[in-house]
DNA sequence: TTGATTTGTCCTACATTGTTGCTGTAAGGT
DNA sequence: ACCTTACAGCAACAATGTAGGACAAATCAA
């Protein structure tokens, strides 16, 4: 993909880590967690598969790093992948955010 | 891809889809046209391809429309397709944008 | 202790997007 | 004629997006 700057985010990764982010204030960003989060948000359904893919192909690009807990007390508690997001991320994000800002900034007032 | 609500736009889509959008206001917005206002919004590269290819696709989903000019007289003017975008095209870029804003929203104040 | 249930992870397989680099076309200039 | 400028468009491949499971481990209930 991009080879120049650093190698733009796609939309659903911008979201996967922008879930992380959020879902990461409280609890911890696991895999079912991120997905529930990034639903609620913005209101859009999304495979489970679709969530874990990413967030692997995200810790491969160096935008999230990870650690395992160990099982939790509860039926069912496994133990779970916890991500993070790295500097990387947060510069990736803010990159796209104001590309994205400029052109909507672009339209303002016209036919949107 | 996503069949459930409306076909989720990518990424560079999006950014194609205002460059449209933001060209359209003043000139016509052809090819060349749309990857300059995209390239200096963003301060993005981009290369002429992957915008035509772009451009094709949107308007073989229904977001995009277009029609053909005469020929200008300036050197080597030729005719240009030019697009304009449609009502479901700009459904989908807000539904885009509340997705993202919720977000960030769900983030603003702690570490970004 | 066997099995059902819950919470989670991860993989396979395929569709869609993103991108480069090259080819093609027409007009004007010289 | 031939070069240059301003465009369009394709082929081919890389990366992303996605659904739909299979698998793993813990607890509960009989």
């Amino acid at each position: 993909m991009g080879r120049e700057t650093p190698p733009a985010l796609g939309e659903f990764e911008q979201m996967v880590l922008l879930a992380v982010l959020c879902a990461g204030r409280d609890d911890d960003a696991y895999g079912l967690n991120v997905l529930a989060e990034l639903e609620t948000r913005t209101n859009r359904r999304a495979s489970r598969g679709a969530v874990y893919m990413t967030l692997d192909r995200l810790e491969k690009k160096g935008l999230l790093s990870s650690y395992l807990t160990g099982p939790t007390p509860e039926r069912g508690g496994r133990a779970k992948r916890c991500y993070r997001v790295t500097k990387s991320a947060l510069a990736a994000l803010r990159a796209s955010r104001r590309a994205l800002t400029a052109l909507w900034d672009g339209v303002r007032g016209s036919e949107i």
